[in-house]
DNA sequence: GGCAAAATCGAACGGTCGTTCTTTTTTGTC
DNA sequence: GACAAAAAAGAACGACCGTTCGATTTTGCC
């Protein structure tokens, strides 16, 4: 079929967002299934095989977008990044400072992780594919695990400095009590299939809180 | 060499300890490569091939010793677990009921950790291997990490029943703080190499119990 | 020492993997 | 519609995978 005259006129409509070449538009798809597939067996069991059967596409076509199996990982760490990024991070930034903002985080996170029962986050089963070895998909997944902790970290300072949480307490053990509560979920939920855990990892954070909370007894 | 009658004698010393049949043997040298070599990159990364090498001997004699992968992926847990009993469990029973043999299972756990921080543990790497999956190989893993979760379990039951613990805390949410302590440090130690997280762990763990300690002030 | 049984080897199988080429098809522009 | 550039396909490669099977070696017992 002959391209229609009144396309052309909505591609005049909006000429800075002229469509996205052809070949970034499949690439984003390649990445998309990806991260489903990633999400299910983990990077390491990304083929390019299981990719191009998933996307229509041959093999040596999907391959091209990427030039390597770990550009392409990397490619699907960075998706993933700005996914939760999106879903986790900045939906929160919209909650005042301090506290409501460290809840809505933790909030966010389970919300997430819970969803990922099903599906799996490559943070989690990244992090064991890649504890110990070298290369740039362990850098990429390091980097953007440690952009996140980093900002749960500040999150913590915040609630702090904003008189939300004690000023003595320490933020990195809060954070790194709070990681904990959200990988027993993980590894219970979705493992275990146990019952329950999303409700412990609920009311552990709860109690890491009420610990750090400034109006708490003296021991 | 022609067999010593020194040893003969040896042999008549203790007649029932017989020395196990070659097969077995070799059997059990071929588990114990794999559990290194499962430690390291993963239950799923144990090839018969990388076996082979590493023992010395050839694909199929290796293999005909379990019938298949699947099998050896289910030795490789068993023994797994035998040595998780004899480095955490076992000797903590030999600590005194209650709290201080709590602490003592907290602290063989969080010593294998550390210790497996260059080696990894199966228990944490295969749940993310296995967690969408079903089979015999999930089933014993699965299997094997609700045993130690029982046991850790009645560990802080008993802690209750002997006062050292208050008595109407949730030992099901103590015992899941407490793992997620165990998976933060693995993480954390292990995939990002952060200092102090042994610490972190250990100050964790005192403020769960503190937390459930029976003087403790009525918030 | 002989002999059956157990243990090990060696070669081969079909399959999947990432990657490399060459060829064909599709796209975007004049 | 022509034409260069980009995108996708197709075939092939060497490597490793788990597994099978027959031959060979080693073991344990009389």
């Amino acid at each position: 079929m002959t391209r229609a005259t009144s396309e052309s006129a909505v591609a005049l409509a909006e000429p800075v967002r002229r469509s996205a070449p052809k070949g970034q538009q499949t690439k984003a798809a390649i990445v998309d299934a990806a991260l489903t597939l990633a999400a299910q067996i983990g990077l390491e069991g990304l083929s390019i095989g299981a990719l191009a059967a998933a996307t229509g596409m041959s093999k040596s076509g999907v391959f091209a977008h990427f030039g390597s199996r770990e550009e392409l990982q990397i490619s699907a760490i960075r998706e993933y990044h700005q996914r939760f990024e999106a879903d986790v991070f900045y939906p929160a930034m919209q909650h005042a400072r301090g506290l409501p903002r460290l809840q809505a985080l933790f909030d966010n996170w389970m919300q997430r992780t819970t969803a990922e029962i099903d599906s799996g986050c490559i943070y989690i089963s990244g992090a064991v594919e890649f504890d110990d070895r070298s290369g740039p998909v362990r850098d990429a997944l390091a980097s953007s695990v440690a952009t996140w902790q980093d900002a749960l970290h500040r999150a913590v300072r915040l609630a702090q400095d904003c008189g939300h949480l004690d000023a003595e307490a320490n933020a990195r053990q809060i954070a790194f009590e709070i990681h904990g509560l959200i990988l027993a979920l993980h590894y219970e939920a979705r493992f275990l299939r146990l019952p329950g855990a999303f409700e412990r990892a609920r009311d552990g954070f709860a109690r890491v809180v009420q610990r750090a909370h400034p109006s708490r007894p003296a021991r």
